[in-house]
DNA sequence: AACGTACGCAACCGCGGATCT
DNA sequence: TAGATCCGCGGTTGCGTACGT
């Protein structure tokens, strides 16, 4: 049922706020507390909306507002509730103190989304993406990885590195599935499983450590037990980002049982990846002249 | 210096759900 | 139970600023 316009939302004062209005705002609340904000307005004497009023207050004027840019932890932490949660940013924004729903929203659309996509990973599905051109993507992906190795020797954003450290690493990992799958096609002799598990032991040393391990963000500020495990949950990855708070380090890792399903469960998910790509458009000859075999070799190495 | 464009962020809008009467 | 009211959420808009030409 569409509810007409409330009346105390006719004739009021719209846009940005004084510092009048805020010190209103503000002394109101300090001497009154939260109560009605239909009624605040009146109570306090402001030509404002009570959702105006609120809006000011939860997302600016709140004595415990969290100002500044976002550091490391809290931008991967952002990533990792966004695979699981969706959009649901006022709950996203429970797990970041100090923090509101619509920064956190925000920031997403300003920042992390772009630097997903630019990593060759859908912000939605938290996947690499499927539906580029494949050459594309492997510019794009060799891309990302030059500039981050330019940018170690200007920069000194050690944040901005680290992030474009993971971005990097997830291209060399996507590069390395598109070659091993380009490569079992086109030597079918080539046991695709066994190098599918062999690029595994990346792949898994990327499940734990990539974007929320590596900087070593704390398992309890990831612990979210109501959704890391909620299969049904919008951006849920057959974890892919799921399993992030085990063995860290960047050799590889002694395989538990567990882990074991996990791997399987990975190259169940990888494989699928690879087959919705058309694979028949990879032509080596092609990406030798654009890239050079050396060049990726590098990368990868 | 002037103009156009891109970006970031505060604020608004519309809707759905919860609560009240 | 139904309608009215309120609250809170997610999507969108619009303004100020930075940057490029």
């Amino acid at each position: 049922m569409r509810r007409p316009p409330c009346c105390e939302e006719i004739g009021v004062k719209k846009g940005p706020w004084t510092p009048e209005e805020d010190k209103i705002l503000i002394e109101h609340m300090q001497k009154h507390g939260q109560g009605s904000w239909i009624q605040l307005p009146k109570l306090a004497g402001l030509n404002r909306s009570g959702k105006s009023c609120r809006l000011r207050w939860i997302n600016y004027l709140r004595p415990d507002i969290k100002r500044g840019r976002f550091d490391d932890e809290e931008q991967r932490l952002i990533i990792h509730l966004h695979s699981v949660l969706g959009n649901k940013w006022s709950t996203m924004a429970a797990h970041l103190p100090g923090r509101t729903d619509n920064e956190i929203k925000n920031y997403w659309n300003t920042h992390l989304k772009k630097k997903l996509l630019q990593m060759g990973i859908d912000p939605v599905t938290h996947q690499p993406r499927t539906d580029l051109n494949l050459f594309a993507s492997l510019r794009s992906l060799v891309l990302a990885s030059t500039n981050y190795n330019d940018s170690l020797t200007c920069s000194t954003d050690i944040n901005a590195l680290r992030l474009q450290a993971d971005a990097a690493n997830l291209a060399k990992l996507q590069l390395l599935q598109i070659l091993i799958h380009g490569l079992a096609c086109r030597y079918p002799s080539m046991d695709s499983s066994s190098a599918l598990i062999g690029t595994h032991q990346v792949n898994d040393q990327f499940d734990q450590g990539l974007v929320y391990g590596s900087m070593g963000v704390s398992q309890d500020a990831l612990s979210v037990p109501a959704v890391v495990s909620n299969s049904d949950s919008p951006g849920s990855n057959n974890g892919l980002y799921g399993n992030y708070s085990a063995n860290l380090a960047p050799s590889v890792v002694p395989v538990s049982p567990e882990n074991q399903k996990n791997i399987q469960d990975h190259i169940n998910w990888t494989e699928e990846c690879s087959s919705s790509r058309d694979w028949d458009e990879l032509n080596l000859e092609n990406l030798d002249n654009e890239l050079g075999w050396k060049d990726i070799l590098e990368l990868i190495s």
